[in-house]
DNA sequence: TAACATTCATACTGGTCGGTATGTATGGAA
DNA sequence: TTCCATACATACCGACCAGTATGAATGTTA
């Protein structure tokens, strides 16, 4: 297009749309006809810059989707002074920045996980490494919590971090299903119950 | 086949392979051809049944689906003597009665509410009508736990029924995610906590 | 037994898809 | 200027898929 030829930008474009493709109709449902359509890309250029399908796909796992929870979890939940306030704060953050596409579309990761994970084990590993990656974050915040007396000790961080992920991808889920923004702030309630419970000085443990 | 007629039970077998299928690769990726060859019944057989593909589906969401939900889930919660007890074996029972396929292909409600609530709204009242299902049985049973006693009452049963029900899809996907059985114990802790929390006399409400 | 609706069986169609073959324009290096 | 890899563009292919047209059995009713 443009006349202009600029292989870094085409690749970018590429990873966008096939990423919100991807986001709106999972993996198998992608149309490279509906990505070519609307970068206005052919599809000689892509299949140069990429083999075949799952190439496209696994790369939007690891440059798209990997960037955004690298810079949406990882960085914030670092510079964070308790991590129980850290964690409701990016969680409630990434719930704003996403707006109605969370609830519409659900979470991009847990999408991919829960269509191709049975299915192509390249991309449960690449998703898997993501998970990791979260889970790392929330985990590491946890484990200082609890270096710093913020956190109860009588838990395993990594045991947490887990649970917790799972129960906002749960939180999300029953969301999209309804699609109804409500169900994701009542559900959330649950969670805030499961993290509150985790601060120091909690009882029953 | 056979030469034998029996409209009834095509209907059934047709049904059962959808549901299989479906559980397999999802509503989308779910091949006609392929039910029709794991059946053995023709195509024209078929169409005589359901008046095309997403009929088929719907069917199989409003029986076959709600079948298994009422049997394995709202039923045995009525007979439940304490709600949270009757909530932890029902979930250790499911979870035992699928085996593998849990892990490996996930819950086959949630897999179609997450491809299909944001495509289709057809789907999506029906998988939602499930849900209400399933939640309305817990809720019930915590409600009476409630009345007897057994349950804190500072929490209002739907919202805690919401939340355990995601709960549960939250750790089924994560297990599934990571194609690992120890996924699911381990992320089933922090689901037992929340459970165990909810008992009467557990203090920090 | 004759008429008729139900229950299937077979062959075919149009459309979409991922992928490929082949050609062309660009830009940098020698 | 020549050469050549890079970066595209276009046309086409075979596979699969949901759905349809048509007809043949089968069971039911009169």
């Amino acid at each position: 297009m443009y006349g202009k030829r600029n292989p870094d930008e085409t690749r970018r474009h590429l990873l966008e749309a096939a990423y919100e493709e991807i986001h709106r109709v999972g993996f198998q449902a992608a149309s490279l006809g509906r990505i070519l359509e609307r970068t206005g890309v052919t599809k000689g250029a892509l299949y140069h810059h990429f083999p075949n399908k799952k190439a496209l796909g696994y790369a939007v796992v690891d440059e798209v989707i990997r960037a955004q929870l690298h810079a949406g979890w990882v960085v914030p939940l670092r510079s964070a002074d308790d991590p129980v306030d850290g964690i409701i704060r990016v969680l409630s953050e990434r719930a704003a920045e996403m707006g109605d596409h969370l609830v519409q579309l659900g979470c991009p990761l847990n999408n991919l996980a829960q269509e191709m994970a049975p299915v192509d084990e390249g991309f449960r590993r690449r998703i898997e490494a993501l998970f990791h990656l979260w889970r790392g974050g929330i985990a590491e915040a946890l484990r200082r919590g609890q270096r710093e007396g913020r956190v109860r000790e009588d838990r395993v961080a990594e045991d947490c971090a887990l649970y917790i992920v799972s129960s906002i991808e749960g939180c999300v889920g029953a969301a999209k299903s309804a699609q109804d923004r409500r169900v994701l702030i009542a559900c959330s309630g649950g969670l805030l119950d499961y993290l509150e419970g985790l601060r120091r000085g909690e009882g029953h443990g």
